[in-house]
DNA sequence: TATATTTGCAACCAAAAGGTTTCATATTAT
DNA sequence: ATAATATGAAACCTTTTGGTTGCAAATATA
């Protein structure tokens, strides 16, 4: 069981229940109705997106409400920050070959 | 075949692949030499990356260095763009209560 | 108390993923 | 021309994934 972020966000069904809930708190039942395949099998998902902690549960009674844990979420952000330095490079090149038209028309 | 960029980005050795082309173009077999596994292996990851677009190709002689395709990277961080906006307000929450603490000292 | 509802868990199954070995092809070097 | 090198592709195998159905437990309702 690799269980990691990563691993977690790979699943289309998953990244639509993460942004499902990121809006409300909802319960098995409620996100299970938006997919056509089994409760079972989007309580899966659930399990698995808990396991990463990418998801927490509040009791309610015999109910449980699902809302996303937005602190994870950014370490998926965090990652990327090694390759925002190649876009800002990037960017800037880019500017440079701007500006370098801009002299040229004149 | 799924193949979008967020199951390309599940494995970890291809995250360790993007990673490592990042800084500068590579040879397969350059690649290859920095994993535990045979060339082929790697060679399968390269082609899943080059599917999605993640990566990119360059013949030289019998070589071909891989790259990374920056602007792909980018679909990553707006996917992620939905979710800003929620750690924005919980950050602007946290600078309520901080404020409210602040005075309440007073 | 008996029944309905909400949920999770286990067993099962087909398909996909990730590795291996073997082979074919193109380019370079002798 | 022959041999070596760099690479990709195919066949194969094991493990993981993502779904199913059936069942058990806890809570709410009649």
């Amino acid at each position: 069981m690799r269980r990691d972020i990563f691993q977690a966000i790979a699943d289309p069904t998953r990244r639509a229940i993460i942004t499902l809930i990121a809006i409300q708190a909802m319960t098995p039942n409620a996100i299970a109705d938006n997919f056509n395949m089994t409760r079972q099998a989007v309580s899966k998902h659930l399990r698995i997106l808990t396991e990463c902690e990418l998801i927490k549960q509040e009791h309610q009674g015999r109910e449980i409400y699902y809302s996303l844990e937005i602190e994870k979420m950014k370490e998926i952000d965090k990652w990327l920050n090694q390759f925002r330095e190649i876009w800002e490079i990037n960017f800037n090149q880019l500017d440079i070959v701007l500006s370098t038209i801009k002299k040229n028309k004149k």
